[in-house]
DNA sequence: GGTTAATTTGAACATTCATTCAAGCAGAAG
DNA sequence: CTTCTGCTTGAATGAATGTTCAAATTAACC
C-alpha cells in the first residue's frame, strides 16, 4: 500500500459544500482542489471526472437528507406534526447567513437543460423524497389522500427553497406555508418546536 | 452613421433563451456569438460584459413576465379567476418538452451565491411580480389578506417551476396547487379555460 | 466624390478550464 | 534490507474561457 489514504468521507463532504454553494459550472476543479486539500491526480484517481465528483456530493447530500427526514419523522409525536416540525426548520433555516437552499433543488434547475446522467440522478432522489413522504403519511391517511399530500408538501419544499432567497420574516413565510398546507397539525407543532 | 445597426431586440431575445436554457455559468460567449450570429466585437461595444448581456435578458424576460401577468389578470372576469388561469397555464407549459423553468427562479438559484449585482436585480423582479399579485388582489381583498396571498400564489408558482421537471401528470400538479390554495375560484377557471 | 464617424469584424490575448501522467513515495511482503 | 505495490504528487497538456483592438466596412454629410 501506499502512504496513508485520504478520508474519503471528508472529500465528498467538502465537495459537496462547494457544489451546494457555487453549482456544477461555477465550481472549478481548482477550487475542488483547494477545498479538498488534495492534488487533482487523486481526485480523478479516486473518482474519475468532475462529474463523479459531483454525483458523490448528490448522493451524500440525498443519502442525509433522507436520513434526516426519516429521524424527524420518526422522532416526533405524529407524522403530521414531524412534517411541520421540519418545515419550520427549513423557514428558519433560510433566514440564516450564507443560506444555500437546498443542493437537490439548484442541481436539478441548473442539471435539467443537460439531459444527462446526473440529471437523472437528482429526479430519482427527488422522487425518493417525496415517496417517503408519501409512505409516512399512509401511516394517518388512505394511499390516494397521503400521495396528493405529499405531492403537496413537495410543492412547498420546493417554494421554502427558492423564496427563502428573497429574505422575508419567517413568520410571512409559515404563514404561507400554513395557509397551503390546512391539513397539517401546526397547532401541536407550535407546542412542542416553541415559536 | 455604419452598415445597418443589428436589431438589438432580436439579439436579446436570442440570448434570454440562452441564457435561460443554460444558466449564466453554463452559456458561454461563444454560444451567445453562435446564438446571435454577431462577433464578440459588437457584443462588447454593444452591451460591456457577458454580465451586462445577461442583465439586458434578465430585464427583458422580467417585463415580457410582467406584461403577460397583467394581461390576463386585466381579462380575466375576475382576479382570482385570472390567477387560476395562469397556474393552468404554467402547468400546461411544465410538460412540454425542452421545459426550462422560470429564467428567474433559475437565475435566482444560480446567482445568490455571488451577492453579486446580477442577483440583487433577480430579487428585484421576482419582488416586483409578487408585488403585482399583491395589488391586484387587493381589489378584492383586504390589504393584509392580499399580501398574504401574493405570498402563496408566488410559493406556489416557485413549487411549480421546480416540481415541473419531475413529469408528473398535469391532475396531480393542478390537484395540489387546488389544494394549497383553495381560496382561488377554480370552478371558474376549469369553465373559462376548458380542461 | 471625398471625408468623417459609427459599427462590424475576427484574429489574438492572457487566463482558466478539466484532465493526464511520469516520477516520487510509503507501507506490505519476502 | 530489498522488492513490490499502489496511492500521491504537481507540473504540464491542449482546449475553452471572457475580453480586446486595430483594421475593415459602410452610411451620412459637405
Amino acid at each position: 500500500m501506499a502512504r496513508v489514504q485520504f478520508d474519503r468521507e471528508q472529500v465528498i463532504q467538502d465537495c459537496t459544500q462547494l457544489f451546494w454553494q457555487k453549482g456544477f459550472s461555477g465550481a472549478s476543479m481548482q477550487n475542488v482542489v483547494q477545498a479538498t486539500g488534495l492534488k487533482p491526480g487523486s481526485l480523478y484517481l479516486a473518482f474519475g471526472s468532475k462529474e463523479g465528483l459531483y454525483q458523490a456530493a448528490l448522493e451524500h447530500y440525498a443519502g442525509q437528507s433522507q436520513a434526516a427526514l426519516c429521524q424527524i419523522l420518526e422522532a416526533a409525536p405524529s407524522v403530521g406534526a414531524g412534517i411541520c416540525q421540519h418545515l419550520r426548520r427549513m423557514i428558519e433555516a433560510s433566514e440564516k447567513a450564507g443560506y444555500c437552499s437546498c443542493f437537490l433543488v439548484k442541481s436539478q434547475l441548473e442539471l435539467a437543460a443537460t439531459g444527462g446522467d446526473l440529471h437523472r440522478r437528482v429526479c430519482a432522489y427527488l422522487t425518493e423524497i417525496e415517496d417517503l413522504y408519501a409512505q409516512y403519511l399512509e401511516r394517518d391517511y388512505p394511499q390516494d389522500q397521503a400521495r396528493q399530500y405529499a405531492t403537496s408538501v413537495m410543492m412547498h419544499v420546493f417554494g421554502i427553497r427558492v423564496y427563502g432567497y428573497l429574505e422575508r420574516d419567517r413568520d410571512t413565510l409559515l404563514a404561507a406555508v400554513k395557509g397551503g398546507l390546512p391539513w397539517l397539525p401546526w397547532d401541536s407543532c407550535d407546542q412542542a418546536a416553541g415559536s
